[in-house]
DNA sequence: CAGTATTAAGAGTATTTTATCTTAAATTAA
DNA sequence: TTAATTTAAGATAAAATACTCTTAATACTG
């Protein structure tokens, strides 16, 4: 079961990055970053594009330009986050993939699966993205499953 | 968010349609059932055939021959059917998809999303493929999402 | 100004997943 | 025996996803 794409895990993992290391610093150098999470650079920068022009970072080009959060990671949900980088619909879909039977004919596993999927956006809506890369430790991030 | 892959999603709608058109006749035809699910013959064939390998279904050879449940339907979960296809591993996944450090250094949303695989695992355990089989109604099944 | 570094768009490659096709053997009904 | 049908293994193709590279413009620092 793969909840999220490569981009998003990527993304998550690059803002987690930047939630302990950028504290104080300016800008973060996203080849730096690049290097320490162990993604190819430009992979990254597309991603770290789509957050920017989402508004949740601040680009500056040129000497020791980068990226730096637009706002504080503790106003920023996970939900928001993956709402850009997994589109709109990545919580609304049916646990069989079958086509929406559910409004008329739910299987007996339609309202179940209803009520995780609101509690596993109430999960993503609830955690910032300060917390969980506090509590993720900078080595895990550079490390793929 | 994609719980389950293709695979999965074909041999459970190919088994929900077993449940359906199967009472009462002997064996079902394969080629039949590609057809009316809109499925690759021989993509539904080899996803089958590791469901019968697994012992849910017996198949025959020669005139009339095809597939039949061999035991009642009512007696596997999807849970069985989903160890098969998807591996026994498919509930236990981090939900960044990053390496495990939960034991150590739990993120805040280890513990609920601990929870939640428990609740899915639950639901998918205590589901049997008699009565999925019965509230989808057939027409959804050859629909693609 | 010179140099550095991001932005931007897009072409191109690689990998994985999904799907199709081929061939041949085994089994069964009639 | 003959035709129908699954089994089996594997080659191949197509599509989706993931990743890399190229080029050029833009903006900042010193
Ligand atoms: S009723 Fe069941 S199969 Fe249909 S959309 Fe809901 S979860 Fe999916
Ligand atoms: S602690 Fe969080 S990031 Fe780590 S394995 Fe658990 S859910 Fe994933």
């Amino acid at each position: 079961m793969k909840v999220l794409s490569k981009p998003s895990e990527y993304g998550l993992r690059a803002l987690m990055f930047l939630v302990t290391k950028g504290e104080g610093k300016g800008y973060v150098n996203i080849r730096e970053m690049a290097e320490e999470l162990d993604i190819s650079f430009h992979f990254l920068t597309k991603i770290l594009q789509s957050l920017t022009q989402a508004g949740f970072l601040v680009s500056s080009r040129g000497p020791n330009g980068g990226i730096s959060f637009a706002r504080n990671p503790q106003q920023i949900s996970l939900l928001d986050v993956l709402y850009v980088l997994e589109g709109q619909d990545f919580l609304s879909k049916c646990l069989l993939g079958l086509p929406g039977c559910g409004d008329f004919a739910p299987c007996p596993m339609h309202n179940s699966w209803a009520v995780m999927r609101v509690q596993l956006r109430n999960l993503f809506e609830h955690t910032n993205l300060s917390e969980v890369g506090q509590s993720v430790q900078l080595e895990r991030l550079r490390l793929s499953p």
